[in-house]
DNA sequence: TTTTTTCATGGGAACGGTTCCAATTTTTTG
DNA sequence: CAAAAAATTGGAACCGTTCCCATGAAAAAA
């Protein structure tokens, strides 16, 4: 048995014309008589023709698809850059693929291969914490397909990236902690792999630095991120002799495990242990007390990042393939401050 | 200026052979000679070739990835399902690509013209809440290509899905209110669209008719999902005369928005409105005071789904089409009792 | 040694669409 | 009304891969 799917052949068949022109009635060729057009496009409706996009992408080796790739989306953080990036591309008529590798390296290489292998047009994406090889990335310019990563990206690749200015940021929070007088400030960092990792880590020490507080390396760990870690972490943290009197954490979902390690120990925040995240993940107001932490423009990352996409694939028509030095975009981040570091009385009443 | 791929016809010409050969190599067919074998993959890998998926599907008509489709991803529900879905097919050697209708239904039409267009063997389906229209799921039918739903699923389409109780877990939510003494439980229900919806309330209505509670129905309302609605609505029950004294949400976002308003207006939770939710979504367990939800087992829901999409996919390549009604697999769900619904002093300290 | 079977390879069609070029028809112009 | 120009259409190549069929070579059987 024939294929369900109608083609062009099929139409062109019974109407007793050729594949070109029913083709180009279809796609508004100018040079199509009214009448011939409109039987097409009827016999098309009835017959519910529809394109195939694989021959076509095939033909052409472009797709007018883009693919999204994002490490995890059980936060908010990148679910929302996701919409900001739909809003754009889908305005400038691209669909859009999500990949995610569940922080596996493993599933970036083949979700990198499978987009490639579809011809998407370009990729946004976002590394697992895992990845140290960025092979796959490069093998994606080499082929010419473009690529802007944001939030996490790649320190030795000379690609378009939309970020905040982690370091700025981390030294803005930390600065906030020692503003309310904390002095044994903790900080659980992220893996090394991680860009923002080694700034926010760096904006935590400058901050220590400028007002004279030691550097206790004691009191800052890198974690692989998982839940279970934070925990070990954050007792280790609590059962030391002097135990810190504030928590830096790399992330909202971080802070928010360690926070509830130390009400179980009894403890209380702020009082006893002020907390900051990173992130505003939407859980950061929810739990009890409310988080301070480093609100990022999620949409607008997601939003930038499209744009600066379709830039590339714009100058890639244009064969315009300058080697000067890709562009970075960084946005605006904002200390959201809340319950978790607010020490005079003013705490939110339930 | 050529493309920038490799093709086995690259390797051919190189190696002064047939691509029918190198095809043979590439993909294990077991008539190449040993030499020739390991000269074609060795060329492959030097010359980074990479089968183009677009080719291979468009001649197959069949790409060895299936797509999943969701209507929203900033709660955990559908990001968790997600994850088990790709569990599942990752496994069996199937691609996954995620597609996202933000609630709409024109990005859901559109999202399954790309699917389709692209050749994907199966989809995996949650519908929007806007959706009233089935055309473009039926036509996925009949271009034989299987879809699975879960959680939103058309009633009147005979196709494969995975679901809970929504009737009964509803049912025991409310008569878990009615347990602890409400007689006024309010209900603040979703679109008429969703099947959820109309299941969730008849299972309040029961819940409330066996236990001789009488039918409010300024008690409840039924909207769309959005925060903004939920205040008001929210303000519109605690402005009543007599306002309720429980609440029976929809969902975890809708209960927990309710309890904004509820503590804005200097309510006290439980004590003066106890609140349940629906699905445990993440941030349920943060929010002050905890709130009682029923747990649906979303990974096992993604998992299922995943797996009767891949027996799907077995009985077509059998050609078993049969005309059978399609499986319904019902999951258990757990109502999880938080501090919302906590009279008796059992309150969580802080 | 001859015949048969198996193995290895090459050739070419097929998949569905676009696009260029040539051919045909229609319209315009002289 | 014939010639030129423009509009419309058909034919064929092309994109990368698989797969069926044919062919030739090598191995096994007679």
């Amino acid at each position: 048995m024939k294929s369900k799917y109608t083609t062009i052949i099929d139409i062109a068949r019974q109407l007793n014309i050729s594949k070109s022109t029913v083709s180009r009635a279809l796609t508004g060729h100018p040079n199509v008589k009214e009448h011939t057009r409109k039987a097409v496009l009827e016999l098309a409706a009835t017959m519910e023709y529809q394109r195939n996009s694989l021959a076509l992408g095939f033909s052409k080796h472009t797709t007018n698809t883009i693919g999204i790739m994002v490490p995890e989306f059980m936060s908010t953080y990148f679910p929302s850059v996701i919409v900001g990036v739909q809003d754009v591309m889908q305005a400038a008529g691209y669909n859009v693929v999500i990949c995610q590798q569940n922080e596996s390296y493993e599933s970036e290489v083949s979700n990198m291969k499978l987009l490639l292998s579809y011809c998407v047009d370009g990729i946004i994406v976002s590394h697992t914490k895992e990845t140290r090889n960025f092979d796959h990335f490069t093998l994606a310019q080499r082929r010419g397909v473009p690529l802007v990563f944001f939030n996490r990206v790649p320190d030795d690749m000379n690609v378009p990236n939309v970020v905040v200015n982690d370091y700025e940021a981390a030294f803005q929070a930390v600065e906030h902690l020692i503003g309310i007088g904390r002095k044994r400030i903790a900080h659980l960092a992220g893996p090394e792999s991680l860009v923002n990792t080694r700034l926010r880590r760096q904006g935590y020490l400058d901050a220590l630095k400028k007002h004279g507080i030691p550097y206790n390396p004691d009191l800052v760990l890198s974690y692989d991120l998982t839940t279970e870690k934070v925990k070990i972490y954050m007792k280790h943290f609590l059962d030391l002799e002097t135990p810190p009197d504030a928590l830096f954490a790399i992330n909202d979902p971080t802070a928010i495990a360690a926070m509830e390690v130390v009400k179980a120990k009894g403890l209380r925040i702020p009082e006893d242990i002020a907390v900051v995240g990173f992130s505003n993940d939407f859980s950061a107001q929810l739990v009890y007390p409310g988080l301070t932490t480093v609100a990022q423009p999620t949409a607008d990352i997601g939003r930038t990042a499209a744009e600066m996409l379709l830039t590339e694939l714009k100058a890639k028509v244009k064969n315009d393939y300058s080697i000067k030095k890709a562009p970075t975009v960084q946005l605006p981040t904002k200390l959201i401050i809340r319950e978790s570091t607010m020490v005079k009385g003013k705490v939110k009443k339930h």
